[in-house]
DNA sequence: GATATTTGTTTAATCGTTTAAACACATGCG
DNA sequence: CGCATGTGTTTAAACGATTAAACAAATATC
């Protein structure tokens, strides 16, 4: 590599010290440097291409302008959605993201945040893992910055922003009661991830509000080692089997919906006539299915953009906590019974 | 945030220099430090929860052992799921990958190399936009490492790793003709960048080589800034209003495939039946059709993994130039006629 | 016993910035 | 004139690590 151009180097051709170099470029103590040398530095810095050294200004700065993103998995669309968004908010105000997947493993999280802590980033923003929290208790005993982004743990103390989870499947099972069914199965993972478990509460909260029993038996939770494709497959076969057979199946996640959904299609089951369908998060796969799912989209942009706002506050200044839930859209498409009013 | 613990904290605390704190903890002079110190000093690291600042480290020793990522857009799947493939890569290799978007805009690709510059990152992966040559040349002309993946530009000379697009395009225009197809329509971008052209004249020798003449009205190519999906659908149309519709279309990209299927699939078009249809890169969407497309598959890991291979050896010494076509295998599903043997 | 070698550790410079403090010189003021 | 103030620039320390070179003490060699 070619050797970079440094402070000294301006500052020896100009004639000059590096400290007067220093101001000018950062355009510091203005009112007391001469104008010919000041237009002299910076000519020079261009005419040598000088960019600055960010390492070494870190180092003395102690900042980086750096911030850390851990996801589960950055090419989940969900997450590089998230990274995006991240990304070009934090590049606006000259900040820079370097990111690392932890794949839901807190051992994995943990390393991945020493890591990015030795690069010395300047704050993070965690989408955390199941079993995550030790490593958010550590972010705080430490007074490092940081938000927590899609999911959190509640009994922490932290800033964090997510969907309103229970609202969400609390509206989407009152929209399938709406349409007329009556007997709504669900199925989710088998997780502590509090958001998985708001949106449990939200479906049984809304069939308690309509006087709904709950039969335990609609309800599957996968485990998230297995074949979800083939837990999925399972769990619906257990669904249509019973008795008096659901009517109407919220999906927690889109990726079980991905299953469920060509599961359903293989069998040859009628969407919406037979079986109504919501999913959480946006599939858009199913733009080519004949009955495009109704879901509850993820406010992708507002959560990420909050998310580093908030994130660069508290970088700068120490800021009170913030928790935001946002509320989540139902989009209805043709998998939904179109409501009766009642 | 708390105070970090530094190599001077440590050598305190044993009453030692920070040289020797730094030998033993890097292990190095192994031979000429007694035991009893060395252990002393491991054990207060531990005790004092050490961590080295790499930004002090890297200062010192010219390098970062960071990577700078820099792709059109990591919210895409097929950016993202390389992002993951080079981040696991670099990771096991203790480097550390930031990333930017650079939009297919050479101008933000530019800023935004330099700022990974600033960064100090030892070198780049970059999927270059078009118009990108002057970046590419500019890394070239500072001897800056890096590799080209997924494109490149035939003119420079560089490291670079991506598919064979015109075996690929020439291998599926072969399949279609095996399958009993004549009047082949290509769909692709109206752009120079190398591996779209190449897709092109895949395409075309495909059709020479079986002795078809080629109509000029079987090549769309859409404007990048336009309306896709608009663009597409009138695409489609004017390919199936000729004289003699075409019988089959390829898709430059899964884009482009995702909304010709759901423009096909809205005009009750039968497939394979009346229109056979191949994409370039996976599009699980069509998992839920009744005719999953099949596809040329992107050899994203070979690639992710090569490109970071070769990178990083490029980081650590100088290096002959790597170019590699990877083959990109056609995975045939329900979207093409069976090919008859001739 | 004088000198060379080995062993164990420290000194001090360095990486490229930033910035408080010092400095030199000019000008203002009573 | 003597002192304060203002202007323009430099000095030098600091950030936290690495490492060549210096050093001191113990041991080996003839």
């Amino acid at each position: 590599m070619k050797k970079k151009v440094s402070l000294k180097d301006i500052a020896n051709k100009v004639g000059v010290s590096t400290a007067l170099v220093s101001y000018v470029l950062n355009n510091k103590k203005t009112g007391r440097i001469r104008k010919e040398v000041a237009a002299k530095i910076k000519a020079t810095a261009l005419e040598l291409n000088y960019r600055t050294n960010q390492i070494a200004r870190s180092l003395k700065l102690k900042k980086t302008f750096t911030i850390g993103l851990v996801v589960a998995d950055i090419s989940n669309p969900f997450f590089s959605s998230l990274a995006r968004i991240i990304e070009d908010e934090a590049y606006e105000k000259n900040y820079t993201v370097i990111f690392g997947s932890a794949d839901e493993n807190a051992e994995k999280s943990y390393k991945l945040i020493n890591t990015l802590l030795d690069r010395q980033v300047d704050g993070f923003i965690i989408a955390p893992s199941e079993e995550g929290e030790s490593n958010i208790k550590y972010l705080l005993e430490h007074d490092i910055p940081f938000v927590l982004i899609d999911r959190y743990f509640p009994g922490i103390e932290t800033n964090w922003v997510t969907l309103d989870n229970y609202k969400a499947a609390y509206d989407a099972t009152k929209y399938f009661i709406g349409g007329g069914n009556t007997r709504i199965g669900l199925i989710t993972y088998d997780t502590t991830l509090f958001n998985l478990s708001e949106r449990k509460r939200g479906y049984e909260d809304a069939l308690k509000s309509k006087n709904i029993a709950i039969d335990k038996l609609w309800c599957h939770e996968l485990l998230y080692s297995a074949n979800i494709e083939q837990a999925v497959k399972e769990a619906i076969d257990e669904l249509l089997i019973l008795p008096r057979p659901v009517d109407s199946i919220l999906f927690a996640s889109n990726t079980i919906a991905f299953f469920g959904l060509k599961y359903i299609h293989s069998k040859g089951i009628q969407i919406p006539g037979e079986l109504s369908l919501i999913t959480f998060d946006e599939i858009n796969a199913s733009d080519l299915f004949y009955a495009p799912l109704t879901y509850i989209k993820q406010p992708i942009n507002e959560m990420a953009q909050l998310a580093t706002q908030i994130l660069l506050e508290n970088i700068n200044e120490e800021k009170e906590l913030v928790q935001k839930l946002i509320e989540a859209p139902l989009i209805v498409r043709q998998s939904t019974l179109p409501t009766h009013t009642q």
